[in-house]
DNA sequence: ATCCAGGGTA
DNA sequence: TACCCGGGAT
């Protein structure tokens, strides 16, 4: 009788304690899964839950939300934070329906030359809505491969090829049972290997883990630089956001003025969400969200 | 203050 | 590689 697998731990563990999250039931379109990815991408699943919900109802499948304008699925996206995935998520929709008649593609390439689609949300899509065998690698993966195989504390701040492969190594080879892995993994780095406060008690690992067996070092030193949001552009732009997101008619530039007192950064932000696409200026000092409302007259002689 | 199911760009 | 991009919860 052989030990179990790492991966066989965890998918155990999985299989008993498990969140009972909405877009891993039976029967969820590869649509929503893909949905569930993007709203998920810096945002706990705390906040998606009525997002995602309430996005789905109103757009059950891509060229529902393709037909619709980049405005209404950013008053949509709410205060879910990083807006600009909202407009990518349209762009991606409208991929969708142009190149693959409106199916979520299935082949891992076709994925990831999505708009919005990278190396993570790609293979998780692959891998949860179509069952295919990919190494799926977030923070929470990261985090849990390096301290119970590793036995180091702290990932790095960003996916490497490294880290797929190592990920890939820990999967089965079946490609379903890969796929429940992948989905234990991150389970378990969101649920007990935390990035603060792991709960090693209650961990299935727990007995293989290298970075207990090492003493749970502490982390080496202050790799990332805190990350500030108050008195940023970002803050800024969301304030600008906020208001444009309210409006049903184009906004004066008098109005906008008010949301934030310095001139230099309130126009930086304001330029900002126009590059992105988020907002677009209507005749000469007026702002909407973008396609919000008829179309704007052609520009003529420069 | 720190973290969060990342992606796009220079 | 480094940086930019929201906002809420702990």
């Amino acid at each position: 009788m052989t030990e179990p697998t790492f991966a066989t731990l965890v998918s155990r563990w999985y299989e008993e304690n498990a969140r009972d999250l909405p877009w891993r039931e039976r029967g969820v379109s590869p649509w929503a899964i893909l949905v569930s990815e993007v709203m998920l991408q810096q945002t706990p699943v705390v906040r998606v839950l009525p997002a995602w919900q309430a996005w789905l109802a109103r757009w059950p499948d891509p060229a529902a939300l393709a037909a619709d304008t980049p405005a209404e699925a950013i008053r949509m996206w709410g205060r879910l934070g990083y807006p600009r995935r909202a407009v990518r998520l349209r762009d991606c929709a409208v991929a969708i329906v142009e190149r693959h008649g409106g199916q979520v593609p299935d082949r891992l390439d076709q994925l990831l030359a999505l708009p919005g689609i990278g190396t993570y949300t790609a293979r998780a899509v692959a891998a949860f809505a179509y069952g295919q065998r990919h190494p799926v690698v977030d923070t929470n993966v990261r985090r849990v491969v390096c301290r119970a195989i590793a036995g180091e504390p702290d990932a790095g701040p960003t996916t490497r090829p490294a880290d797929l492969v190592a990920a890939e190594e820990l999967l089965p080879i079946a490609p379903a049972d890969a796929a429940l892995a992948s989905a234990a993994f991150m389970e378990l780095g969101a649920v007990i290997c935390t990035a603060r406060a792991p709960r090693c008690a209650t961990c299935p690992v727990e007995s293989v883990c290298a970075w207990r067996a090492s003493g749970r070092t502490a982390p080496a030193g202050p790799t990332r630089r805190p990350q500030k949001y108050a008195g940023t552009d970002r803050q800024v732009r969301g304030l600008l956001l906020g208001v444009l997101r309210e409006a049903t008619s184009p906004v004066p530039r008098q109005r906008l003025d008010q949301v934030w007192a310095d001139d230099v950064q309130r126009s930086r932000a304001l330029a900002g969400l126009v590059t992105d696409g988020l907002v677009e200026p209507v005749g000469e000092a007026s702002y909407r969200l973008v396609g919000d409302g008829p179309p704007l007259p052609v520009t003529l002689g420069g």
